[in-house]
DNA sequence: TTGTAGGCGTTATCAC
DNA sequence: GTGATAACGCCTACAA
């Protein structure tokens, strides 16, 4: 068996059905009526069209992708890079952002980092294949960001530090820290850790920032964010170290819901009450926080909305409907559930 | 604003970087032994090559995927076609396939269906861009995966009736929904209720199938299954009907995990105690499933495994390394927590 | 070792 | 209204 990677020889696709040139010598007709027919580009008389359509349907013909892509010089496929593919979040965006594309007549090409260490080369050999490429999160240096815009490519970046010259699509991360932070303070917890650290320059690096800036406020002083995986194993193995020590704190705020989702695992199994032994909170609102019990206090973003912001940014910026970057921020909510204390809760 | 689903009408892609020839000019070579020297596909001297070398990365130049695709007759990427993108089932499964196709060096090309009525003509196009395809569920009809393979696409099923001449990975339907009812039945429970209908011939009617049968080897009659929304608003709803009934059942068997994760939200609405006077189980074992309390009692398929198996597969035809068909079935594992009835439970 | 030229499948511009 | 024909960007026999 040879390298599954390497290229097949000689298979000249024409399993892929037949080509222009077919079908205009069974009408009896040139390829440029052919196309002309097809794509109502031109005048046809109406019986030429006729012999046309028959040929095509005869053949099963089917413009090959590649030559039109060629002709008309683009691709009509969009990109979009990953950091992981894994968890509810991404898969949301995701799903968003393929929804609107789609309807913008896009194709969506999937490009997922998952250790792989190479990234940067495959988002070149990606840019060659799309008119423009959305970036999530910090998987891609600034450098080769740059690179691509220099180079002409349309760049939305998702969640992620700005590039001059590249659109951005993020959700508020300041004020619902705030608010999330306040809402412990006012629970009148003073202890409170912070769990996971930032994977580069992303969202949690804001959220830390403000909910630490917040609690010093209020006199109270956390301790420096303590790092972890962002799994819920992270979270878990995460947790057990924290409520094992010998001062555990009243609140643990997590920098998203799977790792609270561990904590609250860990809680469990160390016989801890949540949240009347300890408060947590997660971030993101996943569909598990809802249903885990106690159910988390998070704080929701508009995963869909996310990406489809970014879809139609990049449509924009194709298009040419606009020609200069713009930075976007969704809103997001503080969502309060019964995890991080007791009191009239409401549960969406 | 001209309608944004409308082509381009000229910018000719050269934003996309140099072309070979001006690679070519600046080393003062041909085309030929700039690709020669590239690819390592022929004899280049070594101080040519360093020419070569030099003038790509002063240009910054990458070969267009367009013209290497036209020109060696493949397009080193697949695609594969959702029924939804919701929901972490269908997210897992896209995890592992992404995963093992980009090893192989290909690119992935997403499509949803998400309500889109014009599938068929999409699934169509999208085979045009890929050197296969894999199709999840059923929302292509037969007679479309049929004129694929008849045009010579290699197709891959996932979770759906067989066609023939293309590959199929499943997971184990049958003996696991034997487990469950056995496991329900073990409980007691003689009064029990299916909820969610197979949407096509997908997975489902073969578990109730075989759930049906068992319970009926054991003189339990289970009623038609209820037709629901395969979401957690569908569970929640036909959960509240269900359980405002006369005669409540003492198990509900779902579908699937978001369905399960309704049903019990209904029963806390209603002040119903699961597991103490209802008993529900899932399917698949998403993320929720084990947070919930009570965590959920639910059949575990391989859902990455699922998408690995695809894209192995979907090589495999593609290269020629397989040329005929194969139907692979991946084990499932019945997975008990609490939601099912009280006894020694091992949460995972 | 290197260059020339034909081909891959379309689209679009010209003449006719 | 229709048909040659030149792009589009690359690969690769075949010649030199």
């Amino acid at each position: 068996m040879e390298a599954l990677t390497h290229r097949t020889k000689k298979v000249p696709m024409d399993q892929h059905g037949p080509t222009i040139y077919e079908v205009a010598r069974r009408a009896g007709v040139s390829i440029a009526t052919v196309s002309r027919a097809l794509r109502g580009t031109g005048p046809v008389a109406p019986a030429t069209r006729e012999k046309v359509l028959a040929a095509v349907k005869e053949l099963r013909f089917t413009p090959s992708r590649l030559g039109v892509s060629l002709a008309e010089g683009r691709h009509a496929a969009n990109g979009i890079v990953f950091p992981d593919l894994s968890g509810p979040y991404f898969a949301e965006v995701l799903l968003g952002y393929e929804e609107v594309a789609s309807e913008l007549g896009r194709s969506v090409i999937i490009l997922s980092r998952r250790g792989r260490t190479d990234i940067q080369a495959q988002v070149r050999e990606l840019a060659g294949r799309v008119d423009g490429l959305v970036v999530f999160g910090d998987i891609v240096d600034d450098a080769v960001v740059a690179e691509l815009i220099a180079a002409g490519t349309p760049v939305v970046l998702l969640a992620r530090t700005p590039v001059e010259g590249a659109d951005l699509v993020a959700s508020e991360n300041t004020g619902s820290a705030r608010a999330l932070a306040e809402h412990l303070i006012g629970h009148g917890y003073r202890d409170v850790a912070l769990l996971g650290t930032p994977t580069g320059d992303d969202d949690i690096g804001e959220r830390w920032a403000s909910a630490a800036r917040t609690l010093a406020e209020h006199g109270v002083a956390a301790p420096p964010p303590v790092p972890c995986a962002l799994t819920v194993e992270g979270g878990l193995e995460a947790g057990r170290a924290l409520l094992r020590r010998d001062s555990v704190p009243e609140a643990v705020m997590c920098a998203d819901d799977q790792l609270a989702l561990g904590v609250l695992l860990a809680a469990e199994e160390l016989g801890m009450s949540v949240p009347d032994n300890l408060a947590v909170t997660g971030w993101d609102d996943i569909m598990a926080a809802r249903h885990a019990r106690p159910a988390l206090t998070t704080v929701r973003q508009p995963m869909r909305e996310l990406g489809a912001r970014a879809a139609t940014a990049l449509d924009q910026l194709i298009t040419g409907a606009r020609t200069t970057a713009r930075r976007q921020t969704l809103a997001t909510e503080l969502v309060v559930r019964a995890s991080c204390g007791a009191h009239p809760l409401e549960d969406q």
